[in-house]
DNA sequence: TTTCTTTATCGTATAATTACGATGAGCGAT
DNA sequence: ATCGCTCATCGTAATTATACGATAAAGAAA
């Protein structure tokens, strides 16, 4: 209930309250398939360096590597350099805190629905 | 459980599965504050013209016209004529659809890391 | 040191998204 | 039929995303 209403002016981010700029962020970092795949992999890996995440995508390693930028920028995993390779593995921490977020926001949106469709049937 | 590791040919959605796909159209549905708040504003209000969003909205006509349009795509919210005017309101069995897979999907993630994150602190 | 491996970044091309003014289609009212 | 209102769509511009080959950086291995 931190910031309801508050808005932000940075300057892309414009005239949104700061709760529906992460979420939109949140949605973003999970809008691609091959991102989608990345977090599962990384789930079940555990650790995983980011070869073998190439070998399991239809993509190229550069492509790769963007994707799992993106994924850093919103903090969903960290990656830390072990000699040559990289090992990536899930912010767990962050993880949870997108997937409340996204509780709240659709919690909150049954709950307003329930309360008002009462006779919204056509 | 599906369609768990079926391949879909579909000219742009290529080699991920339907799951992945359908996971990153919600998230993409969901990539942008004015499209966040438009789901809540439809949740508050049940029903709503297309003008008073856009009066909610920091957007011209036009552009909420086409954030409306994507999330139509998605069926997360639906659209109907009344005479000049188009009365926008939440599609509750998609939406209630999609908070599942998103939940599904966290889920998942949330007890493969558990079950292999033993000993993965530093 | 030189070579190999691994991965991030650069450069670039193409496509998609976002935004808005202008236009048009549809309906109600005059 | 004409006018006014509402909203979708068109045209267009600017930005961002996606993808990949090529290159660079950096540790490992020789």
């Amino acid at each position: 209930m931190s910031d309801k209403g508050i808005m932000v002016a940075k300057s892309k981010t414009e005239k949104f309250t700061q709760e529906e700029s992460r979420l939109a962020d949140i949605a973003k970092a999970l809008s691609h398939p091959a991102r989608i795949k990345i977090l599962k992999i990384l789930a079940e890996m555990n650790v995983c360096m980011c070869g073998e995440i190439v070998e399991l995508l239809p993509l190229a390693q550069a492509t790769v590597s963007q994707h799992l930028k993106e994924l850093k920028r919103v903090r969903l995993i960290q990656g830390e350099i072990e000699g040559p390779k990289t090992c990536y593995c899930i912010n767990t921490d962050s993880i949870i805190e997108a997937y409340k977020q996204l509780q709240n926001y659709f919690e909150a949106i049954n709950k307003e629905c329930k309360r008002t469709c009462k006779t919204n049937k056509k």
